[in-house]
RNA sequence: GGCGGCAUGGCCAAGUGGUAAGGCAGAGGACUGCAAAUCCUUUAUCCCCAGUUCGAAUCUGGGUGCCGCCUCCA
């Protein structure tokens, strides 16, 4: 049974700049386009901040009961790739293909599902080229050069979305850009549509002469090609509104005379230190390296919601540390039924399928139902997904403490028993926002690093064999000594930890 | 210069008219040989000034500071 979507999530609009209730063209389906990253390089914070946001929006209206088509471009034409494979000695196709592969396998990381298409503006050139000559035949295009560019001028109410008249703009764009360019321009807002190749570079035959699509029309054709002429939400970076979104609704509402998009949704930049990170500044963060170091996945993806996703987000280790440490909680309480089922004589864990939506009798759960109704109410404003956390830690709270209680070894009470509801609760209000349990079975913090230590089984051995040293001291009352044990396992890494009862475990930092 | 955004405790961050969610850190307590971990408890009047209002972090006006876009960018 699918449950009527509830209608009642407000979306920022950055077309009007204000809140807008959320209401599809069709009801019960929404058709979503978010621009894609440029292949040339890995994907760094910045990315995944962007990317988690809209996968949010995803699992949240899929949970809202919503069909939800997604469609996200790769960029795999343009000067940096170009650059890229130049200094590689290696073609363009080589340097796409290998950063295509990393971004799926950083996103899968970070429990992003993948689009329902992926489409790459060299596989789209029908689609371009159509829509050039199209936009030629109207008159809002005119070749110079082999270049084709767009007309602003005759575009309909250019500059809405950015806020920016071309008419009273001075011309500011000069300078900055190749004069050469700039000469061939009939307005200094006019854009390529498609650039003329130079000799030795990759080219695609087109009426115009051979060349390459120009940045902003590959996503106006991808757009209609998947979706149609108009999509209920584009999504994409703020940095993205001009000139490339501008541009997007210039060729595509020139073209088809309706709206490109009735929601556009533009994400916050990710800083570092108070400035934007960014490739260029050299001030990035790869998601690979960062997980390399040791962050886990969940820890990063809880650390860009816990701001909204419109506001910057600064990053730092200090901030990454905290939501690592509150993560950590978060997971306790999330694994307490899969680690306790069976003390506690709880039901399997549930598929973390975003789309399943649990009942909760108000009646008999009270608290539980005001719970998802308060996470509910977050969600609906804009992707609140900082109060909506809130209500998942309030959740969490009791699950953790008593994981913690059986992990001492007490034994389960009949309230305990009860708080099955609410870890069902926190698992399915958890999964909207993407956040799966990590290191289920393992107590290690970094499951993946320790596999990968050749050495673990000696290792291993040799701490079980210290720990029973240990026990001994500790049961002479040689605390030197067993204090000596720990504190030499912990300057290489190791952390002894005694249980209740004399046992001791051990994690691996 | 043009357009837009932001300013909440030690740090991060919700909250848009009725006396400040949550996370981290800190403090106290329980537990421990001591630790660590864990659990419990606890910590703010919201950049400045003026105004509207019975009442403002929340509205209005004026400051100050920071950031983004205007060139490729999530």
């Amino acid at each position: 049974m699918s449950k009527q979507p509830q209608n009642s999530l407000h979306l920022f609009n950055s077309l009007h700049r204000r809140l807008e209730l959320f209401e599809p063209l069709e009801t019960g389906k929404v058709s979503i386009y978010c621009c894609g990253v440029t292949v040339y390089d890995l994907c760094h914070l910045g990315h995944a901040r962007s990317y988690i946001a809209w996968d949010v929006l995803r699992r949240y209206l899929r949970w809202s009961g919503y069909a939800v088509t997604f469609v996200q471009n790769y960029t795999d034409i343009d000067d940096k790739i170009l650059n890229r494979a130049a200094a590689e000695g290696t073609s363009m196709e080589v340097v796409s293909d290998r950063n295509i592969e990393a971004y799926e396998a950083d996103m899968a990381l970070l429990n992003i599902l993948p689009a329902d298409r992926m489409p790459r503006a060299t596989r789209c050139l029908d689609g371009i080229r159509h829509l050039i000559a199209e936009l030629e035949a109207k008159g809002a295009a005119y070749s110079a050069d082999g270049d084709v560019y767009f007309a602003v001028a005759k575009a309909q109410g250019y500059g809405q979305l950015s806020g920016r008249d071309p008419n009273d703009q001075q011309q500011g764009a000069s300078g900055r850009t190749s004069s050469s360019e700039d000469a061939r321009k009939q307005h200094p807002f006019d854009f390529a549509l498609w650039k003329g190749s130079k000799p030795g570079e990759p080219s695609f035959p087109s009426p115009w002469g051979p060349g390459r699509p120009g940045w902003h029309i590959e996503c106006s054709a991808m757009v209609r090609q998947e979706l149609g002429e108009t999509i209920d939400i584009h999504l994409g970076g703020a940095d993205l509104i001009f000139p490339h979104h501008e541009n997007e609704i210039a060729q595509s509402e020139t073209a088809s005379g309706k709206p490109l998009a009735r929601y556009w949704l533009h994400n916050g930049m990710v800083n570092v230190g108070g400035t934007k990170m960014s490739k260029s500044l050299g001030n990035f963060t790869t998601i690979r390296g960062l997980l390399e170091s040791g962050v886990s996945a969940m820890t990063l993806r809880l650390f860009v919601l816990q701001a909204h996703y419109r506001k910057p987000l600064d990053f730092s280790a200090e901030a990454l540390d905290a939501a690592a440490t509150g993560w950590k909680g978060l997971n306790a309480a999330l694994l307490l039924g899969e680690r306790q089922q069976q003390a506690l004589g709880w039901a399997a864990a549930s598929a973390s399928d975003p789309t399943s939506h649990g009942q909760i009798d108000p009646i008999e759960e009270p608290w539980l139902s005001a719970n998802r109704d308060r996470f509910t109410a977050a969600m609906d404003d804009d992707l609140n997904s900082s109060a909506a956390l809130a209500v998942l830690f309030e959740l969490a709270r009791p699950l953790r403490a008593l994981a913690n209680r059986l992990e001492r070894g007490d034994a389960p009470n009949q309230e305990d028993r009860s708080l099955e509801p609410q870890w069902q609760l926190l698992q399915e209000l958890t999964a909207v926002l993407g956040l799966r349990p990590e290191g289920a079975g393992a107590s290690q913090a970094n499951p993946e690093a320790s596999a990968n230590s050749g050495a673990t089984g000696e290792i291993q051995a040799e701490i079980q064999q210290q720990i029973e040293a240990r026990r001994i001291a500790k049961a002479a009352k040689n605390f030197v000594e067993a204090d000596r044990i720990r504190d030499e396992f912990r300057a290489r890494g190791i952390e002894l930890i005694d249980r209740p009862g004399g046992l001791t475990d051990w994690i691996q930092r």
